[in-house]
RNA sequence: GGCUCCGUAGUCCAAUGGGCAAGAUAUCUGGCUGUUAACCAGGUGAUGAUCGUUCGAAUCGGUCCGGAGCCGCCA
């Protein structure tokens, strides 16, 4: 039986079996207090040399931390114990003795990060690996209820998607080839026969970030829908993240409590969320005193200052064309600036999203691919797809350890992810 | 790509301005019948690599390797 049943069921006396990872152990003479934990939470477990077979209070005494052991006994509430109940054994055999566990207090951050494969057994690594899953399980909820089609694209490429950032190359029986950084042009070419589409896939970055919130390998969740515009794009992306922290709010209540984050926070998240112009931008930061102009970019600082003060994410649309990438949509009522949308969390946790309606003019896309010298050879397909009954449409691309961190308060991108890849982690 | 910092037992760290490498924790041995990452006694175990300065280097300088933080780029 898990542990958190058998706290629920709490029938004093009855005889219970658990099994798990010995979480924490401490003997004195003729009794070992053992805390097992499993999946679900942890229970002591108190062997007496009076009450199990010897060769079973030998094993208590000698099983190190981690070690695996299955218990039987019999519940009894106790203050002493954390969580109000203990078993009292009747039996304890160990499943296997473990080494002396590495992971023990006071450890720096580089050394849990070399133990990686061991730490994620900590119980705020389980929480937030919990949250995440449930996370992915609201968004694909929501998808599905939103005639979204789940969709599988390559993550092999010989294109990049975007001209500036740096890809990983490879070989591919000779050819030159790239791990994808974004799903988005095979996306759209999904869109021509099933309209609205999403997947979720690895994408990857091989700049040097070294930031809270860079990873170089992370989950990327992109979706594109056919007869949508921007804003209509923005009320999908608004309503997805909304379901998102209402599922974990709703399901996730003692793993949120575990790792500090307030229920109530995740329950401020409701559309429709504020958008506001990056113009309109420039003009808040220069009255929080932040010099800028037309045509700067908004970097961490930017960011920081727009959402600190903020309970729920807001949109930061139509930025100017040199900012962005080639694919987005002319905004006719300012040719300075694209149909587009960035999302950024609250609390200063900054971009999440990054959306735009597409451009579906041929031509307009020929021209900007000239002028910033981008071949055209590797997007001859993705250019087709301008020739062939294009339609307005739009989509948008969430980085999923980046809502994890905002949607567990975490310090760290890496802390989102169970084996972060950053410039200099690959092992374990 | 730019700037900054750090490498001492398994781990966390100390060592005034160049002079016996200290402590904690883990582990091991012994003790303890109610512990709360227990307590008491004892044992094992360390200066990232290399070149240099010096009577003498954890400490000063160079090079290399590894890691961390901030910015840029982005999700």
């Amino acid at each position: 039986m898990h542990i958190a049943d058998v706290a629920r069921s709490g029938r004093e006396g009855s005889e219970y079996s658990i099994r798990g990872w010995i979480y924490r152990t401490r003997s004195s003479g003729s009794i070992v207090f053992s805390v097992i934990r499993d999946e679900t939470g942890i229970m002591q477990c108190t062997v007496k040399k009076s009450d199990v077979a010897q060769e079973d209070f030998a094993g208590a005494q000698k099983a190190l931390i981690e070690s695996s052991v299955e218990c039987s006994g019999l519940l009894k509430k106790d203050e002493r114990a954390p969580g109000g109940f203990e078993l009292r054994a009747t039996s304890f055999h160990v499943v296997s003795f473990a080494e002396p566990f590495p992971i023990t207090a006071n450890q720096s951050e580089p050394f849990l990060l070399d133990n990686r494969h061991l730490w994620i057994r900590s119980r705020e690594q389980t929480a937030v690996m919990k949250i995440k899953e449930t996370l992915l399980q609201g968004a694909r909820t929501w998808f599905r209820e939103n005639d979204f089609f789940e969709v599988t694209p390559p993550i092999l490429t010989t294109n990049a998607c975007e001209g500036g950032t740096t890809l990983f190359s490879l070989k591919y029986f000779g050819q030159d080839a790239y791990l994808s950084q974004s799903a988005q042009m095979y996306l759209e070419a999904m869109t021509a026969s099933l309209e609205k589409v999403f997947a979720v896939t690895p994408s990857f970055r091989a700049e040097k970030s070294r930031t809270p919130r860079h990873l170089t390998e992370y989950w990327h969740m992109e979706g594109e829908e056919a007869w949508v515009g921007n804003e209509g794009n923005m009320k999908i992306q608004e309503e997805l993240v909304s379901a998102i922290a209402s599922s974990v709010a709703k399901e996730r209540k003692d793993d949120l409590a575990l790792i500090g984050r307030k229920v109530d926070d995740l329950k401020a998240v409701e559309p429709p969320f504020e958008r506001i112009t990056y113009e309109r931008a420039i003009e808040l930061l220069n009255g929080k005193g932040k010099e800028m102009s037309f045509g700067d970019d908004l970097g961490t600082d930017e960011e920081r200052l727009l959402t600190e003060e903020l309970a729920a994410p807001i949109f930061v649309t139509n930025f100017p064309k040199s900012l962005k990438a080639f694919y987005m949509k002319d905004n006719e009522d300012d040719l300075r600036t694209y149909k587009c949308a960035d999302m950024l969390a609250p609390e200063g946790f900054g971009e999440i999203i990054g959306g735009s309606e597409r451009e579906t003019d041929y031509g307009k896309l020929i021209r900007r691919m000239e002028e910033q010298k981008i071949p055209l050879e590797p997007y001859r397909w993705y250019l087709d797809l301008r020739k062939y009954g294009s339609v307005q449409h739009s989509g948008f691309g969430l980085g999923i350890e980046r809502v994890v961190r905002w949607i567990c308060k975490l310090e760290h991108i890496r802390d989102a992810t169970p084996f972060p890849r950053t410039p200099s982690r690959i092992y374990p």
